[in-house]
DNA sequence: ACATATATACTCGAAATGAGTATTATTGTG
DNA sequence: CACAATAATACTCATTTCGAGTATATATGT
């Protein structure tokens, strides 16, 4: 247990929050270089435990009050946490910038006031391959299952082409599982179809899918993406994104922008209807056209009540609203 | 991100086996300690990734090979990783022993040959209200109930009394969820029927529930038995520790062991076959009465296939076989 | 031959799910 | 002002899954 030298440790958080259609997450950005979550050091000396730590940092930095965290993963590999134009074999060599251990956080909070220096930005920016709303996503077939294909292809004996056919299969073949949103990050560096890996490597950046971040955030991104998506299944996780009062479409187009799917109405409804999750107000949204919605609010006691079931998305996919 | 001072990072491994009906985990027990899980430091040089390094280090010292691994958790709690006998608060004077932050992972195995200083012990020794499968256990009425009625009756306001009521509702009252392990462990903690919280709160030890363990581990094992028993139901990890052919019951019995519950015979064999897990080998088990049973073996296949789901438990529970 | 112990098969009602169709309450337009 | 358009909400229906049994088959031991 002796060794302790250059290892720190770093938070870094997914704060995401839905304004209309649109999962944001709040990043940093700087002219010039690239996004990045908002993270900081993990001082073990004034704070008792991670969370507090992560708390303290994000309060002070951007002011936001962090409703429901939820720690998500430790990372720790190797050539991954490089900022853009470090060598990245630096780590190794004993004494240089040292080993940052990052654990990732997701956060959710509701949409306020933006701070200097931060910004909300849709997370579709991130992975434009993951927003099957509407249609499925053109670059699929375009620019990723070619890749892939070549990645298969390309394998030295017949055992691993194997191996690979099935991950691809998994990830981007039929029957689209909207959790798997790192597993496919991750195969789409390891092909270098996102620029971090050209980073990474200390190779020349080729033209890539989406926009990149600093450091590893983009895969931490990509693992809050697919534990919320997760999540809303069996927690009522999303009525901590949404204002107090909201019509049911309100609610099932932040469902639908989270995960990246269009979900059946009618069944939408009935579902968080039978579930006694929400209760209508008595009063109405004033809306353009068409009949006024009742406005909802969260039942809070169900969390206690019953072993709180979650949102469980209505259906797979569908036509249309 | 320049405090890199007094921070080291364990890595703790909860490795878990079925022999039987008896879920374990591999501890390291000395005489006149307590047992502890396998850890060990994460050393930054040497490894690229931590789960290599815990890979490493596992294998060095235990001769286990670990099938299926998964991240838990990382727990940096001051006051928590304190070895008994040690004051409490010596981490936090600047340069004493230093904060050990410690990642924790759950490990799937086959039994094998146990190793010098380890040792398999059913994971009940350590959580004995967590096992329902014969009867609800009888310590939830005689001792548990009893310290949560005194700890909500104890809260200072209705306020705080009635967010106690809740949780203990959650944790022990109707309607056993069996996958809140750690919630459970934490309400115990709190109220002081684990002897950990006499430990690292530096007082005289009382007469407690269950074994406990070094450091946090026990919070760790928590986790890893949550996580485990949730995993179950949606991906077949349970083949990860059962025998390459196994008859249904066997299986039945594995995931009872884990769930600490009874399930419903038929069903489970339904389910299990319906899903297509399963094929049979057209061997059949030697049994001393009865009609011998299939040995069947699990179809690798389908965590390829399909997105592979899990062992659906059957049900709740039952009252016999 | 039959009691006992298991394994395995089949049944049946209740609930959940997926996919609609039907009805109601608004606004905007000819 | 009637009516098209738009959206909310209600109701229907076939299918699947689930929980809980009963029924039958194949062993062993006496």
């Amino acid at each position: 247990m002796s060794i302790r030298d250059n290892v720190s440790i770093g938070l870094s958080a997914a704060i995401v929050s839905v304004k209309g259609e649109r999962p944001s997450v709040l990043v940093v950005s700087h002219e010039g270089s690239d996004d990045a979550l908002p993270f900081g050091p993990f001082d073990p000396v004034r704070h008792r435990t991670l969370e507090s730590g992560l708390r303290k940092w994000v309060g002070e930095q951007t002011r936001f009050d962090l409703g429901y965290t939820e720690q998500l993963y430790t990372f720790g590999d190797k050539g991954r946490h490089t900022p853009a134009g470090t060598d990245r074999h630096s780590a190794s060599s004993g004494d240089g910038p040292g080993r940052v251990v990052s654990v990732g956080y997701l956060a959710l909070t509701r949409q306020g006031k933006e701070v200097p220096e931060t910004q909300w930005r849709g997370w579709y920016h991130y992975f434009p391959w993951e927003d099957w709303r509407d249609t499925r996503p053109a670059m699929i077939d375009s620019a990723i299952l070619p890749a892939l294909k070549k990645f298969v292809k390309d394998a030295t004996n017949s055992e691993v082409a194997e191996l690979r056919r099935e991950r691809v299969n998994v990830c981007f073949g039929e029957g689209w599982d909207e959790e798997r949103v790192l597993e496919r990050y991750e195969l789409l560096y390891e092909v270098g179809l996102v620029e971090e890996f050209y980073r990474d490597a200390g190779k020349p950046v080729k033209q890539t899918l989406g926009t990149p971040m600093q450091f590893d955030h983009r895969r931490i991104l990509a693992t809050a993406i697919a534990r919320l998506r997760g999540k809303l299944k069996y927690r009522p996780v999303v009525f901590e994104l949404m204002a107090p009062a909201f019509t049911l479409l309100e609610l099932q187009r932040a469902v639908e922008a989270l995960a990246g799917l269009r979900l059946h109405k009618q069944n939408f409804r009935r579902l968080v209807a039978d579930q006694g999750l929400v209760e209508g107000t008595g009063k109405w949204a004033a809306t353009a056209r068409g009949r006024p919605a009742e406005l909802f609010r969260f039942r809070r006691e169900v969390l206690r009540e019953r072993q709180a079931p979650g949102v469980r998305l209505g259906v797979r996919r569908v036509k249309n609203t």
